[in-house]
DNA sequence: ACTTGCTTCCAAAACGTTTTGGATCAGAAT
DNA sequence: ATTCTGATCCAAAACGTTTTGGAAGCAAGT
């Protein structure tokens, strides 16, 4: 397939050894060891000799061979992302925003990130070679399903990970989340309380659990709200992209009743404005939408401006805490989790006073999806 | 910014030591040489004694320590990305496009990919620590610019690399490219050869190699027509979300008598589409859309077809390239192009007689960009 | 004078591989 | 009988760190 190969050349090839540790030692007639305690911080080295060993690390332009010294103290530094290369998940710019987040924590805090794809079959046992021959210290695992093989495996063998969102055994594991149930809750009982009697609910990729929560909690808003399920009309758009918001709002639109717009993600509420506007409504005078907003870093919303009601979370700021997290559990050996804030953002002419939860309703912090009966 | 920690609990820390090459030889009473040898496939190892010491590093599960391996043999088997933190292109489904082959190629050839984010003043630091320190063999540079530094300090410090794109030093490192040059003159070509007197061009990020060469093909092309500069409409975006491709085509049919649109993305051409359909033209009929088409895996061409003109080229098999072409470079010291193949896709009645390039006309496999006069 | 304690340094072992330079032995060639 | 030739194995060194368990020197306390 890569045809089409042209020229060839000799590269330089210039075998030059890198500057060692036994170097610095001989330079300055010390020992291998107080150079390495002098590098490293340690009190039994003198000042003076500190001084000098790491002007001449500098100068030499000594840098500390990364595998001898994780050959040694069994710890690599660096943490492993494993992408299922079956699921076209990672095309969806969700993930890049999560892993800008990654990155810049993990280059703040020394750490490198290794990035694999890897088949469906393969997956789980390529957790456990990439720990055991030594590549990395711990995983990330995004978008969780139910039951998820990976939290399984990485639970039984022990080895430190933390999940981008919560399921049943979170208690056992560090995540990182955002509050999806209270949000989705939330915003059933804003599209609600503005008077609207039917509305539309563009879901994402029901496999993936975050999803299955945000469906719990609008119909968890509804049961206490004394409404019944068909108040909302429940879609699925398995990815923004391929179905996109504009197409699935058409279909709503067709719907008799339906005066308002709910969507898991703000690149289908922003394709659904505009199916909205094409059809001739007018949101904040006779419709409303309301939705998720991830923060897209390149979305720039300034065109919808107070026409979308959208409670706003940061992914990159879970991308952060979710290597903060991986590096907590591998330095303490402690696991614990983080809920990133959301705030709410009231699009033109929506009123706000269903916000505040009745006494009675369920918190919206809910821990776990609540398991819904078939 | 990351508060609401909430629970936190002890985890097992069964410390078992890894299975070693010694386990091995005192297993089987051989030596570590022999096991070593044995393992990796050497001549001097009896073939009843291989079967054995293979059985038994499959039976004890072992897992060669991928450090000790590297420190010894110097070799990492382990190639980096470092992704310019300043800008924003990597949250443009192109890049997660190629990253898709590169995650897939690299895979299969047991290689891993280190993914860092890094400012751009400690950019070029980074590619030499990060081959300084034992990390990676070898560098994949993506989307280079003018005189691009990263370029300079590479060639200039001995460091295996490829690139993806061509400039003036192409000769001297490896590379991956399309006929970007060849693809945007035979797409001028096409639009003036279908009867269009004037049309516009929706380049991507002028900071950009690529998009410099399609500007200069395209004009190049009107020039070796005999056609004034002007009969391109020349507009750019420097993000195919953040500035689409309706406003600009939006802008561009207020323009009098453009007919044609040239995309240098497919995002920006479906986009385009449907500003031009909103606009009441009809592609085929009364307007031609024509792009370039970079096979996004996410999106559904379907309901575009027809209605748009493209030249198509894979990102994903430049991906593939590219680890294969830095790892040749690792192993075998040579660096070699490669030029990944593209291929028209005419759109409804189109007519494809002009794709034949006149003789005298430049080769549309140009290696480098042609520098324009400014 | 003798111990104690503190500061500053270091030799040697260890981490888990690969590679070098033989050693051993059987059978074939001389 | 001796040498030669493969075939099969191994001891030891090396890769570049960190860490362990002191040693040396010196001042202060007894």
């Amino acid at each position: 397939m890569t045809n089409g190969s042209t020229r060839s050349r000799k590269r330089a090839g210039a075998q030059n050894r890198n500057v060692t540790i036994k170097d610095l030692a001989t330079e300055l007639g010390l020992s291998i060891t107080t150079i390495s305690r002098a590098l490293n911080g340690y009190a039994d080295v003198g000042e003076k000799t500190r001084k000098k060993v790491v002007e001449a690390a500098r100068r030499l332009g000594y840098m500390p061979n990364r595998n001898a010294q994780r050959l040694v103290t069994r710890r690599t530094h660096s943490i492993g992302w494993i992408q299922s290369d079956g699921d076209n998940k990672y095309s969806d710019p969700h993930f890049i925003e999560v892993m800008t987040g990654v990155l810049r924590e993990a280059r703040s805090a020394h750490y490198d990130i290794l990035l694999t794809s890897e088949t469906p079959e393969r997956e789980i046992a390529a957790y456990e070679r990439y720990v055991r021959d030594g590549s990395v210290d711990g995983f990330i695992v995004d978008l969780p399903r139910p039951d998820d093989p990976r939290i399984s495996f990485l639970l039984e063998a022990g080895i430190p990970f933390v999940v981008h969102g919560r399921e049943a055994r979170s208690d056992r594991y560090g995540w990182v989340d955002v509050d999806n149930w209270g949000n989705f809750y939330q915003l059933t009982r804003l599209i609600i309380g503005n008077g609207h009697k039917r509305f539309a609910f563009i879901n994402g990729d029901e496999r993936f659990l975050y999803a299955q929560v945000r469906r719990e909690a609008v119909y968890a808003a509804l049961a206490d709200l004394g409404l019944p399920e068909d108040t909302v009309l429940y879609l699925e758009s398995t990815h923004p992209m391929v179905e996109a918001g504009d197409q699935l709002t058409e279909l709503a639109l067709a719907e008799p009743g339906v005066t308002a717009f709910a969507y898991s993600s703000i690149l289908l509420a922003t394709d659904g404005l505009r199916a909205v506007t094409w059809a001739g409504r007018v949101p904040g005078r006779d419709v409303m939408l309301a939705s998720m907003n991830d923060e897209l870093q390149y979305l720039n919303l300034a065109p919808f401006e107070g026409q979308i009601t959208y409670v706003r979370s940061s992914l990159r700021e879970a991308g952060r805490a979710l290597v903060a997290e991986v590096i907590r559990q591998c330095e303490r050996k402690t696991v614990t989790g983080t809920l990133i804030p959301s705030v709410f953002n009231l699009g033109d002419g929506v009123e706000g006073e269903a916000l505040a939860a009745p006494p009675g309703q369920p918190p919206l912090t809910e821990p776990a999806r609540r398991p819904r009966t078939k």
